[in-house]
RNA sequence: GCCGGAAUAGCUCAAUGGCAGAGCAACUGAUUUGUAAUCAGUAGGUUGCAGGUUCAAGUCCUGUUUUCGGCACCA
């Protein structure tokens, strides 16, 4: 007899041995066709999975997260059993799930893979997965295993990297057998509410020296409406589109002539500078004073910082006078040498400089995605001279300033900590590690969690990066404060301590936005284009209902509004009111004020915001004072 | 950069290898309108670019540029 335990604190005895299937139907038949998987001891194993020890159990359902990962990951064997069957001579690579689905990395040989392709196989898979065959784990020594995937190099690949001796087990339905650590659904049944979405290539193992397999992605469901949800969120999402909509709504645009290098239209001017006014505003109130260095420095300026070394390809050059020159590609040594112009005491400490800086980076062509990735960007940097000492705190007010900036726009964040790379580097190991404590000591001082990203730091020092979730449900991101003890000792940067000796100050860099155009990209899908009051480009459209007899009140009204520094636009053309009201919505400007005879009587007007069905009336003074008071709250 | 799509009027999209079209926008006129599209007319194009095949190319082929979905890279 063995003692098995459940998660509400009861246990019961089993006769040995027991699976999660056997438990189930010992407590209830109805609960076992509920499941999918077993937690022994907090492992997740297969349901019929035998197992004769004490054991905490707990049983996974359809409606517990690990199941959705489980039917994933099984879909993605059900999708490359149909490939199998339909190009009997495909290799396979790996078929993990991930977080909105599931894919199968495959080499197809001399077959390409089309869109048109996917309905095929997705009807293979639905005719496997009919067939409701049983899903068989076995184990197997690595030399079994090697002689049973003998034709397939990816999967030999990966059982060779495994250590001597492990265990490897393998999953089988009907005739196809793949190398799998598992879990597995216990049979195909499951698998009904599936779709194939997409096809890529993806680099075998994720390296780019590696030759490059067809990816195949698709994502799965344990219900109709489930899928039916997801689908329907991906076309919201493409509504959301900051391509779409800042072409709709005339914020900026992307020529051929100028690949990665975005013009910026009047519309999206307005929106840019009220989010960089803001941006001076706050720092200003911060104690950061402002600068702004050159785009382009000679080359030996690139020499002494480390870039020309080591971020040359992604640099854009020059000659100039039969000297080498660079478009700037970060912002510190020009910060650098506007440090040095001045002789600086510990009492400067720290000292913020910021600067909206405009670099230019190399990206791939392959990167290029509207705003979100481009090659000329302004960063919101910034860069506090400081002594060792400051470090804890001042990333600590860092992080608050921070908090509070994201706050305004109600984006949420993450923290990951980007340690030393691996090649690309300078300066000593013993400094770095000593900027990576400091980093993780002052979040951990004000109990912020945070993620680490071994190997990702920058080539001059360790980062924090803040990480913002978009619309699209992709990472990006924005902020990083990084910290930097290299620069400052290859710009020999000195102050004069307490005692009136020559130190070396160390440095934080900081972006806030990150890319003032990322920035504003997420914040395009963010808002789906219904921007806030303070940074919408037009906040107020003014509709006379009869030209005859309202446009001039109205005229009169916008010069009011204007001389109030509102955003103003007045529609006078001869159209119905309808017809000019539904563009004032598809343009998504936050007040639209309709003028009749009872606003031109009364002097007042009636608005209606955005989104709303509700009109308000109200004194002319009165809605000036409201759309002025629409402002982010202050820091 | 790599793999695979796509590129036609300002925008969204049609067009068996056989006369390049529609809707919206623009312009002109009529209509004078109270909360999401009034009616009629006009104009708008070297089908991304460069070659090729063909009696004939938006359509087929080659190259190239841009762009989209990923991969790799990254703010």
């Amino acid at each position: 007899m063995i003692k098995i335990s459940f998660p509400d604190g009861s246990s019961r005895d089993y006769e040995s041995p027991v699976s999660g299937l056997s438990i189930a139907q010992s407590i209830s038949p109805s609960l076992a066709k509920k499941c999918v998987a077993v937690k022994v001891d907090g492992e997740l194993r297969d349901l019929n999975r035998p197992f004769s020890h004490d054991a905490a159990v707990q049983l996974v359902t359809e409606t517990d997260p690990a199941a959705l990962e489980i039917l994933r990951h099984s879909a993605a064997h059900l999708l490359a059993e149909a490939v199998r069957s339909l190009y009997p001579a495909a290799k396979f690579g790996v078929g993990p799930a991930i977080e909105e689905g599931f894919y199968y990395d495959i080499d197809l040989g001399e077959v390409v893979l089309t869109e048109g392709d996917l309905p095929a196989i997705e009807k293979a898979m639905q005719k496997l997965a009919a067939e409701n065959k049983a899903v068989v784990r076995r184990e197997a020594s690595k030399a079994e295993a090697l002689a049973i995937f003998d034709s397939d190099p990816y999967k030999t690949e990966l059982i060779g990297a495994l250590p001597e001796g492990e265990t490897i087990t393998l999953y089988s339905q009907g005739n196809f057998t793949d190398l799998c650590r598992g879990p597995h659904l216990p049979s195909a049944k499951w698998l009904r509410y599936f779709k194939l979405t997409s096809l890529a290539g993806a680099y075998w193992r994720g390296d780019s020296k590696n030759k490059q397999l067809t990816r195949v992605y698709g994502t799965a469901f344990y219900t109709e409406k489930e899928l039916a949800d997801y689908l329907f969120l991906v076309e919201e999402r493409k509504k959301r589109d900051h391509r779409k909509l800042g072409k709709e709504l005339g914020l900026f645009m992307l020529s051929e002539f100028g690949p990665g290098f975005p013009f910026w239209l009047p519309k999206g001017m307005i929106l840019r500078r009220e989010l960089e006014s803001f941006w001076y505003k706050v720092h200003l109130k911060e104690g950061y004073q402002l600068i702004q260095t050159p785009i382009m420095l000679n080359k030996d300026l690139w020499v002494i910082s480390g870039h020309w070394m080591n971020y040359r390809e992604n640099m854009y050059t020059s000659t100039i006078d039969d000297m080498e020159f660079a478009i700037k590609p970060m912002n510190c040594p020009g910060g650098m040498l506007v440090y040095k112009r001045d002789i600086h005491s510990y009492k400067d400490f720290p000292l913020k400089v910021g600067e909206l800086g405009l670099v230019h980076r190399h990206e791939a062509s392959g990167a290029l995605n509207g705003l979100f990735r481009v090659r000329n960007f302004t960063q919101d940097d910034a860069h506090i001279f400081m002594t060792e000492d400051m470090i804890v705190h001042e990333i600590q007010e860092l992080v608050r300033l921070y908090e509070y900036m994201y706050s305004v726009f109600g984006l949420s964040y993450h923290i990951e900590l980007s340690t030393r790379p691996l090649e690309k580097y300078i300066g000593d190991i013993a400094t770095w590690d000593r900027a990576e404590k400091a980093l993780a000591d002052a979040l951990n001082a004000i109990g912020k969690p945070f993620k680490i990203n071994p190997g990702d730091g920058a080539f001059y020092g360790p980062k924090l990066d803040f990480k913002l979730r978009d619309s699209m449900n992709r990472i990006w991101q924005c902020g990083t404060i990084q910290l930097d003890m290299n620069l400052p000792e290859r710009f020999d940067l000195t102050y004069i301590d307490a005692n009136g000796e020559k130190k070396r100050p160390v440095m934080l860099h900081r972006a806030l936005f990150g890319s003032i155009e990322r920035f504003i990209g997420i914040l395009i899908e963010h808002y789906a284009g219904a921007f806030p009051t303070w940074l919408a480009p037009v906040q107020v459209k003014v509709i006379p209902v009869n030209n005859a007899f309202h446009l001039a009140y109205g005229k009169e009204l916008i010069k009011q509004f204007i001389d109030n520094d509102l955003r103003v636009e007045i529609d006078d053309r001869e159209e119905k009111l309808g017809y000019k009201i539904r563009e004032a919505q598809t343009l998504k400007i936050p007040f639209q004020l309709v003028l009749g005879d009872k606003e031109v009587l009364d002097r007042t007007v009636t608005y209606r915001r955005y989104g709303e069905q509700e009109q308000t009336t109200l004194p002319i003074a009165d809605f000036i004072a409201l759309v002025k008071s629409e402002k982010p709250k202050s820091n």
